[in-house]
DNA sequence: GCCAACGTTGGC
DNA sequence: GCCAACGTTGGC
């Protein structure tokens, strides 16, 4: 709270993967807005992270996984906080789940707007062979969330790295 | 395509 | 509640 009363709540950083031939820093530059729900995530620990903690004003960096140059591509913001994914209702969707219903969601998903697209891959092998990133979630071992917080400190110093 | 790591499922 | 089997992730 400032010496004026304005509520101030501390912005959070996050990571979030996607397979860039299912979705793209690209693909989403070429969204309208520049915008797209995260949606199709499958996963309970990263579905509280979206539905509980992610919100909105939180920078999250865009990682490119299982491709040919695994990295960090890009910044988005989160534009919107977390709702129910709408992917989990539709039979036709690879993300389809019969057991969720309506009335209690079981998955859930933000709108986020790419920010800037970097110049250049920052990538995994890069990220590695940073000791000032040694705790970065993404690294450990094992690790397969595909969404994760960061530290500030982590991310001014990934930022460094374009 | 391989495989390590981990999450989920389901029989008991 | 245990735990083996199975599925998925994701780097290599």
């Amino acid at each position: 709270m400032s010496a004026l009363g304005i509520g101030f709540a501390a912005m959070n950083y996050w990571l979030m993967k996607s397979e860039p031939t299912t979705f793209s820093v690209d693909a989403l530059a070429a969204s309208p807005k520049q915008t797209t729900a995260w949606d199709g995530v499958r996963n309970f620990q990263a579905r509280n992270m979206l539905r509980d903690e992610v919100k909105k004003g939180d920078l999250v960096f865009l990682y490119h996984s299982s491709c040919e140059v695994p990295g960090v591509v890009g910044v988005m913001e989160v534009v919107r906080e977390g709702y129910p994914d709408a992917t989990q209702f539709d039979p036709k969707d690879d993300h389809y789940d019969p057991d969720s219903r309506r009335e209690d969601p079981r998955w859930y998903c933000v709108d986020v707007q790419l920010k800037r697209k970097f110049k250049r891959i920052i990538t995994l092998e890069e990220l590695r062979a940073h000791r000032r990133l040694a705790n970065l979630k993404l690294l450990q071992r094992g690790n397969r969330l595909s969404v994760m917080p960061v530290t500030k400190t982590e991310w001014d110093y990934v930022l460094s790295l374009e």
